[in-house]
RNA sequence: GGGCGCGUAGCUCAAUGGCUAGAGCAUUCGCCUUACAAGCGAGAGGUUGCCGGUUCGAGCCCGGCCGUGCCCA
């Protein structure tokens, strides 16, 4: 056999070692062997990467645990499924695509058809896709990857459509109006968490309004008096020049407000009801300058009191208080707060804009009048248009009267902007799909999958335990408390996104009108069913197949904004098919025909992504996609989902619901791992933008893929993020972390040891183990081989309970301990001496190192498969109690199987005896700086003497010794006392060196005294003897006995050396 | 604003309420000892953020403060 490389280089055989992996077909799943009973499920799906972009650190970290999890399960006898793809993360992916568009052709969007523009952001895709899934196969990551999947599949298209169908039948999908986040640029809504909050500087404008009566005549400061204004407001809410404020003038109130523009859709000013001022303009109103709109002052808690005002510190804190006048002005239409506000108030919601943030009188503004001039401005033009014209009118409209520009004040604050476009978000009123995730069919239904010993409540609906009810589990726990709260503050989650790229709503819908649809709006106005609907419009398909809803019709299956003039033109029917594409195309061209058009708009991604544990296993109709035969009885529910934290509220919490609602309460998985997120060195995040990004490629290319894996699996704490400082390569330029050193010295270390073991294993001396026949007792061994396979057998207990367990540092940990502390440092030093000898210790060794490279493989594949090609080539025999069965790839052999025998206490604390003298005289030796090539005689017990014969030389050749002799030293020795047993060196340097032993002596002495007077201290301590356990005051009775009997031997032994 | 973390050696992190608080990296000293200098051997390095409490005993539990980060709103 040629001997291994001095090195390991990972590139000379990660490349061999995948394709051999995908020739033995080993990350390939076989549901049947679960359905027929033959092995055990274990399943993991993979949260798909966004095709945005490559996989970064953070999946690096998520996909390194999931391969530990994979690979462990399947050594375990598992048959084990780890399901990959991608997901085409609807805004994301078509903002890269815009932008690149922009950039290299100067084309938007627009300037393509649909098909044209989707077509270019599946090139996108294909070309991402790709690079993720090579960058999963550069890692190592046992994927099923003959079953990878992509959101927008045709086997994950169908899910989506059943699914949204499902839920539009069972009144869980409405259509509604809502303010939503609004992104002007990509002209689409955007849900919250694609938001990010920036700090502008801006200004509080402060604005007058002229009051009114309801009737519009002008209200005058006399009649204000006269309704109980206050005399003795604050000076700084006077507002003004007092001598503006004849009586017989018009009064006004002042509004602050950071977007002027906004005013042109208000529909109230607010005023809190514990200000002063409030009684006074009971039933008064306000005519908005220019629109002309009278609106009326409301009462409402939640208007800022002016400092000046505020009664309670906390409201005088708030930082709007003190630029508060007390009067808001309301603008539900483009305000969320206002739009609460509105809702209290019942106000009508006025929307001043286009749906590019443009000021427009076409979507839902009706009462323009001299407001006119701002139309077709942009939100800035209209701001500066607004405070000009406010600057150059006055209140009451008379020369010489106040201006309805009182004042402006510069004002820094936090504005959402888009995270894909970066546009300003504007509050926008729009029409949306929703989906009611509140009705206790989905929420409900998450929080009683919940174990219940990680919840915290009960909420009024949960009755008796169903089937399948708390059997999600969070690990750690304390994230259990996350996916609760979110639920029970859960809310209507809008689905609709304005965007190309995703999945088209199949929804047809059509606003009726009594010219032309005279008999379907009488059937819709008069309350017939949506089944008698579908007759009039021709539907052949069968009810099943088709629904039609109303909403806002006595139908309605959740709520409906009214917006203003325009609600009551008409009724607006929706259909929602089946299958579009296939049986349902009939009554496509029949809707079509009649004037109904297929919904523009395409679902959010994560509706998508909450099926994806069902739709990558051929739900509704494995049948349709023979590939997934068995998948979903065999692996649905999934054992875990390993993620991110932010993801338990943004997938979990949907998948939960979803596959419990068309699942009959099954869920999607069982565990729920959250990793820790790896922030750089200063304990930021890792972005592309802060440049302090690591990129996975880069590791694996300088340290190789299993040293990257070993290290992140190795910083997989418990907490909730790990820092990873970050430096830049001085020769490559590229980023890197040298807390990589550390797995790249480790797989070193292996390789080494590896390569150390096969020489003993392979050469002339062991020509003959082949032939042997009868396996190896573990009882006739030598003390080392006893002890290490004590050790390994252990550390098998170990890992394995660590990885189920979800402790990954302690996993790697446990590898680092057995390989380097044990096998390394210990056990290769002691069989030195023996091992060319004894072909017994040779069956140990190879059985240890096999044993080694099967629990190290879930973490570092590659080196393993790689070592275990050669090891397992070795022809000898097993090792009693340790199980370690041929395979034709490590990937699919079996975890060893260690029994219970191995484990041997007394080998353990004999070896631990031996292993304390070697330290103790290298220290020594190391100490007094005596030459290394000297070899000293070491007096000990008799005991003792036998026990390092049973080690087979490894103390002397370990220590340095000459010899260990069970006889008193006749000169000057130096002591050595360990575990209150006294030891003896002699020979140790040329002339007996008395200063340099007593030297040692006296501070061993000092150490001594120390530890005796923290002993005695404990013990004599009140209470001690009573309340702590026997078994510690014993141990400390003991350890107290023997550090005296070890403080009286050195203070005899220090005489000896001074009266000599 | 609500929730959840973190603070231990110069750095990154461990440590059921119970031996003298441990590893890796960095550092010091000595070693090319025949698997490994990406290594081996031996050291040094700690007021466990601060204050108080519970306990025979606190890095750990409780209260308060300080610092810092993340998630949600």
């Amino acid at each position: 056999m040629p001997e291994l490389a001095k090195r390991y280089v990972p590139a000379d055989h990660e490349p061999r070692i995948r394709e051999k992996w995908t020739a033995a077909g080993a990350s390939h799943a076989d549901p049947q062997r679960v359905l027929s009973g033959a092995a055990k499920p274990f399943s993991i799906v993979i949260p798909p990467p966004n095709v945005t972009g490559a996989l970064h650190l953070g999946h690096a970290l998520n996909n390194t645990l999931q391969d530990i999890l994979t690979r462990f399960h399947r050594m375990s006898g598992f048959e084990t499924l780890w399901m990959p793809g991608t997901d085409h993360a609807g805004i994301a992916t078509q903002a890269v695509v815009e932008r690149r568009l922009l950039k290299e052709q100067g084309k938007r969007r627009t300037d393509f058809t649909r098909e044209q523009f989707v077509a270019q952001v599946q090139a996108w895709k294909d070309e991402y896709e790709a690079r993720i899934t090579d960058q999963l196969k550069t890692m190592g990551c046992s994927c099923d990857f003959e079953r990878q999947r992509f959101t927008m599949d045709e086997v994950c298209a169908a899910a989506v459509r059943e699914a949204f169908f499902r839920l539009f039948k069972d009144g869980l999908i409405y259509r509604g109006k809502r303010l939503v986040n609004w992104d002007p640029v990509l002209q689409t809504a955007v849900a919250d968490d694609e938001c990010y909050d920036a700090e502008i500087d801006g200004q509080f404008y402060f604005l007058r309004y002229p009051l009114v009566h309801r009737s519009g005549a002008p209200a005058t400061w006399s009649e204000l008096r006269s309704r109980g204004w206050p005399a003795d407001l604050p000076e700084e809410l006077l507002d003004g020049d007092p001598g503006a404020r004849s009586d017989d003038r018009q009064a006004w109130v002042t509004v602050a407000t950071t977007r002027p523009e906004t005013y042109l859709g208000d529909t109230a000013v607010g005023v809190n009801p514990r200000d002063p001022r409030a009684p006074a303009l009971r039933a008064l109103a306000v005519r908005l300058p220019l629109v002309g709109r009278v609106i009326p002052i409301v009462e409402d808690g939640y208007v800022v009191l002016p400092k000046a005002l505020a009664t309670t510190e906390e409201e005088a804190g708030d930082p709007k208080a003190a630029f508060a006048t007390g009067f808001l002005k309301v603008t539900p239409g483009h305000d969320a707060n206002d739009y609460e506000l509105g809702r209290r108030h019942n106000l009508p919601i006025v929307n001043v804009m286009a749906p590019d943030a443009t000021i427009s009188d076409r979507y839902g503004w009706s009462d323009v009048g001299d407001a006119r001039r701002f139309v077709g401005l942009s939100r800035e033009e209209a701001r500066k248009r607004v405070v000009a014209e406010f600057k150059a009118h006055t209140v009451g409209g008379d020369a010489g009267a106040a201006p309805l520009f009182a004042a402006a004040k510069p004002y820094r604050h936090t504005v959402p902007h888009s995270d894909r476009s970066k546009a300003v978000i504007e509050p926008y009123l729009s029409d949306q799909w929703f989906c009611k995730v509140t009705d206790d069919r989905l929420r409900g239904a998450a929080l009683r999958a919940m174990a219940p010993e990680q919840r915290t409540t009960r909420t009024a609906q949960d009755g008796p335990p169903r089937e399948h009810d708390g059997r999600l589990r969070f690990f750690p726990a304390r994230y259990a408390r996350t996916f609760e709260t979110w639920h029970e503050n859960l809310r209507d989650w809008c689905i609709s996104r304005q965007l190309w790229w995703g999945h088209r709503i199949p929804v047809w819908s059509r606003r009726l009108t009594p010219a032309h649809d005279a008999d379907l709006l009488a059937a819709v106005t008069g309350g017939t069913g949506p089944d008698a609907i579908a007759g009039l419009l021709g539907l052949r398909s069968s009810p099943a197949n088709a629904c039609v809803r109303v909403f806002g019709g006595p139908d309605a299956a959740g709520p409906v904004e009214s917006s203003g003039p325009s609600a009551s033109a008409g009724r607006d029917v929706f259909v929602c098919l089946r299958d579009p594409d296939g049986a349902d195309a009939d009554a496509v061209r029949a809707l079509e025909a009649r004037g109904f058009r297929h919904d523009e708009d395409v679902l959010d991604t994560w509706f998508s992504s909450a099926l994806w544990p069902l739709s990558t296993m051929g739900w509704p109709n494995p049948a349709a996609f023979p590939a997934t035969a068995g998948l979903l009885e065999a692996y649905n529910p999934t054992t875990v989902l390993s993620t991110a934290r932010e993801i338990i509220t943004l997938w979990v919490s949907r998948m939960v619901m979803f596959n419990r609602y068309f699942r009959d309460g099954r869920l999607p998985f069982t565990d729920v791992f959250i990793h820790a997120v790896v922030q750089d060195g200063n304990g930021q995040r890792m972005s592309k933008s802060a440049g302090n990004g690591v990129d996975p490629l880069d590791i694996i290319r300088s340290h190789g893929s299993d040293a990257m894996r070993f290290v992140l699996a190795k910083m997989t704490t418990q907490t909730q993020d790990v820092r990873m400082p970050v430096q830049k390569d001085a020769e490559t330029g590229l980023n890197t972390s040298p807390r990589f050193d550390e797995g790249r010295n480790f797989c070193t270390k292996l390789w080494n040891a590896a390569r150390f073991a096969l020489l003993n294993l392979t050469g002339p001396e062991a020509a003959g183990d082949a032939a042997r026949t009868q396996a190896v007792n573990s009882a006739g061994l030598s003390l080392a081989d006893r002890w290490m396979l004590s050790r390994v057998a252990s550390a098998a207990i170990s890992a394995e309970r660590a990885i189920r367990e979800y402790e990954f540092s302690v996993y790697a940990g446990v590898l680092y301990d057995v390989l380097w502390r044990d096998f390394c440092d210990w056990y290769l030093e002691a069989i030195k001496p023996t091992v060319k000898h004894s072909p017994d210790q040779r069956a140990v060794l190879r059985a240890v190192l096999d044993a080694i490279l099967r629990i190290l493989h879930p973490v570092a594949p590659f080196i393993t498969e790689t070592l275990w090609e050669e090891v397992s080539a070795v022809k000898t025999v097993p090792v009693r109690g340790l199980d370690l069965p041929p395979s034709a790839t490590l990937a699919r052999a079996a975890w060893p199987g260690a029994a219970a025998s191995l484990r041997d206490e007394a080998a353990e604390a004999d070896f631990e005896r031996l292993r304390s003298v070697v330290e103790g005289v290298r220290a020594i030796r190391a100490s007094r700086n005596i030459d290394s090539r000297r070899r000293p005689t070491l007096h000990a017990d008799a005991a003792f003497l036998t026990l390092a014969k049973l080690a087979g030389g490894m103390v002397e050749t370990m220590a340095g010794l000459g010899g260990i002799v069970a006889t008193p030293p006749a000169t000057a020795a130096t002591p050595l006392t360990l575990d209150g047993r006294e030891y003896l060196l002699t020979d140790l340097e040329d002339a007996a060196d008395a200063a340099g032993a007593s030297e040692l002596l006296k501070q061993t002495l000092t150490k001594l005294d120390n530890d005796i007077a923290a002993l005695e201290k404990r013990l004599s301590s009140p209470g001690y003897a009573q309340k702590a356990p026997a078994k510690l005051v014993q141990e400390s009775q003991q350890q107290l006995a023997q550090k005296r009997a070890e403080r009286d031997a050195a203070r005899r032994r220090l005489e000896e050396l001074t009266t000599r």
